[in-house]
DNA sequence: CGCGGCTTTGATGTTCATCAAGTAAAGTGG
DNA sequence: CCACTTTACTTGATGAACATCAAAGCCGCG
């Protein structure tokens, strides 16, 4: 689009390097779309077809599917590098999970049709994309069954870990989940969610000024989440 | 092994058909170690370095992890066709679960280096492995999912009902679990595991002599399995 | 035959979801 | 900008679902 190619210095193409030639990387770059979003955007919708391969340049989005009573179960929480359309893109012609936006996002998309044609000439790019979605699929599995061993205080605390660590790097952030949603990731209720944070609160464990968090006993928030 | 390559006649060619030239097949062919366990044999264990990509022939195994105190959960269950080494395999380097044989089984397993460079020079063969990964996983995550969204009798309910739709195609067959391992399986206790079992005898939904379950009630079931 | 693992049932207590009710915060339209 | 509505958050009380504990029968195997 530019008077270069753009991707070029986009923080994102490692992803591809070793593996694109540069004819390829032309193509890449002509034919991808960017797209911004703002917080509670849709991304992508259940049920929908597949047509592109979608990663997030910026931002933090969720996965989550819904069942008709309207209930939601948060999948994975994703942030730049892990795959945004990982689960179905290459398996199936459906979606079976919708992605929002929980902060502003940008996302790139290729088209899949392209991106299967350079893979079958490019075995080097279809083997690192292989090696990124399992990478991403481990997690998303290993994380469930982590979550699903522990009590709710554990679940709780695993997942201001998870934000701490992982995310926002600091002790003291801004939550991207409503007390429903981190409801809906850890499998527990909203009230019980609600509560949990209170008794770490009185326990002196955290601060907390509404969707602002301020981990102050880290020692033992992380003793809750390994042990409870 | 045989005058010609025995591979040709192994039932899971397919898996690489139309990917693998003759000169690569040979190859596979040659290198390609196929090993017999029985029943309650490790086939695989966590915390081991991965030299060799494994898929199973024959027979029925579970993938589960264990934790320090001993217990253990299960990620899944698996027959032919679906990956044994799906998790891990390209984006890691030692296992992070276990695999034993539930059934006595057969495995052919190719080194993993070898089946790297093949992918690098044959991105069609990369891109069917891609395909086989991502429904594997896809197929992990979703039924967690929906087993985690379920009371005890739906979760016994859905196990029994996947033995006898996608196992054994019948309504009659020999549990490959123990009542402990189901408890493993769907995140509750033995006890649970039987007693739900046993209210479902009552309910005239199930015949139960031992280890042979037969389904009586499908219809029944279904719905528990649905809504419970 | 007896030991250990698997299975079964019952009694008990804990954890957690549900229900109810109220406060705070955040959009919405006049 | 303020009343109004809606959505998010919070706390308590209650009951249901489930884990834990205990005890006994069963079965295969050395």
């Amino acid at each position: 689009m530019d008077e270069k190619c753009s991707c070029d210095n986009c923080e994102l193409k490692e992803l591809f390097v070793d593996s694109l030639e540069e004819d390829h990387m032309e193509a890449v770059c002509s034919s991808k779309k960017e797209k911004d979003y703002s917080v509670g955007e849709v991304i992508l919708k259940e049920r929908t077809q597949i047509r592109e391969f979608t990663y997030l340049k910026s931002g933090l989005v969720k996965l989550f599917r819904s069942d008709p009573s309207g209930s939601e179960q948060i999948i994975t929480i994703a942030k730049p590098m892990d795959y945004v359309s990982l689960l179905s893109v290459f398996s199936n012609d459906e979606y079976n999970y919708s992605v929002t936006a929980l902060e502003d996002s940008v996302t790139c998309s290729l088209n899949l049709e392209n991106l299967r044609m350079m893979m079958r000439e490019n075995g080097g790019l279809a083997l690192s994309l292989l090696q990124k979605m399992s990478r991403a699929a481990d997690r998303i599995i290993l994380d469930t069954l982590e979550i699903r061993k522990k009590h709710l205080r554990g679940r709780v605390a695993y997942l201001l870990l998870y934000f701490s660590d992982n995310v926002y790097f600091s002790s003291e952030f801004d939550l991207p989940l409503t007390r429903k949603e981190m409801a809906e990731y850890v499998g527990m209720t909203t009230e019980n969610v609600i509560r949990t944070l209170s008794e770490f609160r009185k326990d002196g464990i955290l601060k907390i000024y509404g969707k602002t968090i301020q981990i102050v006993n880290q020692e033992l928030l992380r003793s809750i989440s390994e042990f409870g």
